[in-house]
DNA sequence: ATAGATGCAAACATTTTGCGCCGAG
DNA sequence: CTCGGCGCAAAATGTTTGCATCTAT
């Protein structure tokens, strides 16, 4: 999503706007990767060099909290983000876990089925985890 | 699996089955919640005073590593593990979040899918990381 | 006998927080 | 003007590591 799409959703939850906060918004959506704080922090002081690794963290939390990025844990230790998507976009990954490149992908199915096994399990899903780790199948 | 048969498998790999790595290894093995590192390491000590937390981490590293014991990570910022289950038992995890119970599930309409879409992208599966987070519904 | 495992404490990496100053609404 | 965000440095958390000693094979 537009980081000014974002930013009109922070107003509507009176989400004061810094130009601090603004900036790491828009570094996050304009990432096409899947930066975590660090890299966000480098990014966002490239536009701004008075941003602290605090205020990253913080700004961070705060919009992965009213859900305006979402976080992801990939299994290195380290929080990644990505910004909200619109209903159609990508949701799951996987990981080439020769070149840690991410790639994503939408299933119908899965995203059915998911819903169908909390179900069955007598649960409402609030959120899920599903990553694909992988090789390049040769040829 | 029974912490007999993964000390066979140790064994077998030549891994040095030092009273500690078998004690920490009944711990993981006796478990059926998904406990942390440091509460496998209090759960050691009842056993044996006398092991450390380093011993504890490197034990743990090390039958993660030999595929010996299974390590979840669910989002808290802590690793959990549980030791490896056998061909038919349950591998999926569902997390209520009210409560933090993980319950275990199995499907196998969900096992076929995940290998039909990392061929669909052109990769061969090597792990996945999949967990639902739910509430439980009323009623 | 010896390669490698242990315990301890210190180091690390990531993330959070206390505090006095500053800026958006 | 005021509440809350900011930068800084310190702390907290989870995990790893260097080193001298001990132990399973």
């Amino acid at each position: 999503m537009k980081h000014l799409q974002i930013e009109e959703l922070c107003a509507q939850r009176g989400i004061k706007l810094t130009e601090q906060r603004k900036t790491i918004l828009r570094v996050v959506c304009e990432a096409n990767d899947h930066p975590h704080v660090e890299e966000i922090y480098k990014r966002a002081n490239l536009k701004d060099s008075k941003i602290s690794l605090a205020t990253t963290y913080r700004t961070i939390n705060l919009l992965t909290e009213f859900g305006l990025i979402d976080r992801l844990q990939l299994g290195d230790g380290k929080a990644r983000y990505e910004s909200i998507n619109d209903e159609t976009s990508n949701h799951y990954h996987l990981v080439n876990v020769q070149t840690g490149e991410i790639i994503e992908f939408n299933d119908a199915e899965l995203e059915e089925l998911k819903q169908r096994i909390a179900k069955r399990l007598g649960y409402k899903l609030v959120d899920y985890r599903m990553e694909l780790y992988g090789v390049p199948m040769e040829k």
